[in-house]
DNA sequence: AGAAATGAAGATAAGAATATCTTTTTTCAC
DNA sequence: GTGAAAAAAGATATTCTTATCTTCATTTCT
């Protein structure tokens, strides 16, 4: 559905928004480790959100990658954005230019309430508040493929 | 979310679900054109399902594709599978091993519902079915870019 | 039987996604 | 200020998707 670069940005910065603040940067190896990603392919990804602000760095000794209040209040929406583009959420299904309500493809009815939620989902929620989620449900959730991490 | 060969092929399949039958056959260059799809890339998928006797075929003089009843007893979950794999569907939205029900990854209760229910759809959905429900309806499809098919 | 139409099969090419490697720049600690 | 640690930037490699081209095989029609 993704792509895997978009994968790697979502669970980086989802790990960044538990894991990171001003104060505690975490380096690529260590995130790169921890979500079991290639290192120098994460490592590009955190470079291009560094640059679009969805993610904030420092470099030297005890730099690393974090994320600040603002980058928190970002959305999934505005990661996939700037990572695969939303053109594959907001096209028809069959790739057919004029496919809407009015105009409905085989499956149009089969596929647009899906992308519609699924949509306002993904740009309603902030970091913070999935953050959030997590920790205060006490959820179990996998970021590392064998290890899940517990929170509470 | 389908690879361009995908959508090609379901597309292709829907438009002879409509078009062909045993007696009457079509060639490639005319689903092609009728499509707007690349003709020798769509040559291939036609080959490639016919041999997995997603559709039929002759060769010769008035030869070409078509589906048989048999062809059409399948679903578009059956291209799908045939063409993409199921990956896509199946998988974690993050690509997550591990992520469940009982496991969930941070946006598992928003893709899934979605996934079961897309994925419920396109199974039970022959493409008999999915024709009749173009023709009975009288909506308008548009296999082609910017010249809608009108039926009924 | 022979010619023409058509799909089948195989080889090749172009582009994008994925991934890695190397060099440069910045910052911190001493 | 010097050295080390870390990100930034740029160059390169690999694989997959998409697409095309060429040749072969089969069928129909006369």
């Amino acid at each position: 559905m993704l792509s895997n670069a978009c994968k790697y940005a979502v669970r980086s910065i989802l790990y960044l928004g538990i894991h990171s603040n001003e104060k505690k940067k975490i380096g690529v190896k260590v995130i790169a480790n921890e979500l079991e990603t290639p290192q120098p392919f994460l490592a590009k990804l955190l470079q291009q959100m560094t640059k679009s602000k969805l993610v904030s760095s420092t470099k030297g000794p005890n730099g690393g990658f974090y994320l600040s209040d603002n980058n928190k209040q970002n959305s999934i929406w505005d990661i996939l954005k700037n990572i695969d583009g939303t053109e594959k959420f907001e096209q028809c299904f069959l790739g057919l230019a004029k496919c809407g309500d009015e105009n409905p493809c085989p499956v149009h009815y089969i596929a647009a309430p899906f992308r519609k939620q699924i949509l306002a989902d993904f740009r309603d929620k902030t970091i913070l508040t999935l953050t959030s989620e997590i920790e205060v449900s006490g959820k179990v959730i996998s970021l590392k493929q064998y290890e899940p991490l517990k929170f509470q």
